[in-house]
DNA sequence: ATTATTCTTGACAGTAATGTCAATCTTGAC
DNA sequence: GTCAAGATTGACATTACTGTCAAGAATAAT
């Protein structure tokens, strides 16, 4: 290939993803990503095409490493460990940062009904692949056991939940708070005693 | 007084609220709500002074609107039937208008960071009103004796996993998905048995 | 070393939004 | 009816951002 690329893509990426933390998807102009990647405007609409195609490409690095971070945290031999180790997970990916960064599929859900269609379908589909992937591995009988909902229900109700645990964070910016909250989730979902 | 305002402040507000609702604080401009309100851009300078201040203004009638809706729903005789109530009228808020105009308060709070200190204290001290404001209702005896969790510590929850359904609402735009996780959200709140 | 291809850069025209202001109009109070 | 306070309006200067493009730079392949 002739007339290669000058810059770092994957470094790239995690700078606009930064951006896009702290600014959201509609908030952040190309000359945003621009200042922050050190790229030209020009190399970026050449490259990438348009803001959007750049979100969706930095969003599969977001996506990647978000899902395994949930799958090593829910990796415990009990449900109410795996849980907590789960919202720990979360609420640091949350509380990460200065000022904190918040959470991105969150904050681009939010604002879905104004972006592309495009958008909108790759945060649907990946909320979707957190549910199944929370899903799967509550699936293991000796987790499954204890779970007050069977564990498809469990998983639906943590994406929802931790969804608004990242709205309060954005209002309280207060990491106890949200502990508080998180441990009234899980005092919820995971039944005491084995049996019943 | 001389010089009367020439338009209907609530009528005005009532289209700002559409506004924002529809297209989120940042992304709304003086223009749209100029062009909305019928109201010359100029006069809304004028009479408001910012965007900011209409939108603390149009809140205003939001707040108090939300605020007596849930109240009237939780007057039930019982925790099962006042918490089904609740979620009724939260997910109907979510849904109504064409398209579905989402929620406010969670769209304001999830871009919170950005916008003016002002609004972000305003919807801080709001979702703590609301808070209040479930709490009130639930400590009701006959209501709160069947609550797994203290009134405040479910209202507080209440009030996240809401927030969580207005973010899962942008996405997926489907009443029916949304009312299964609510079942989910009233079996795990709301114990069975008196006892216990 | 040359070449063909792709990337980079600065410039440009166009659009959108902001915030302000002077001129003009309205209207309640006298 | 006059008047003064205040509201409305169109215009203006500024700033921000977009999307495109031609000229130039870089480089892998020959």
């Amino acid at each position: 290939m002739v007339g290669t690329r000058q810059f770092d893509e994957a470094a790239v990426m995690q700078r606009a993803l930064d951006v896009f933390r702290h600014k959201g998807l509609a908030s952040t102009s190309m000359i945003d990503l621009a200042l922050a990647t050190g790229v030209h405007r020009g190399s970026l609409y050449n490259a990438y095409g348009s803001k959007d195609a750049i979100f969706l490409t930095a969003f599969e690095q977001y996506a990647r490493d978000y899902l395994c971070g949930v799958r090593a945290a829910l990796e415990q031999p009990d449900a109410h460990t795996a849980l907590s180790a789960f919202v720990d997970h979360v609420l640091a990916g949350l509380a990460c940062g200065s000022p904190a960064r918040g959470c991105l599929s969150t904050r681009t859900a939010a604002e879905s009904q104004e972006t592309a269609p495009a958008v909108r379908e790759r945060i649907r589909a990946w909320l979707q692949e957190l549910e199944d992937t929370i899903e799967a591995s509550l699936r293991q009988p000796f987790l499954a056991d204890r779970l007050v909902l069977p564990p498809r229900e469990t998983a639906r109700f943590l994406v929802t939940f931790t969804r608004g645990l990242a709205v309060m964070e954005r209002v309280h910016q207060d990491d106890t708070q949200l502990r508080e909250i998180s441990s009234s989730l899980i005092r919820v979902l995971v039944r005491q005693d084995p049996a019943a």
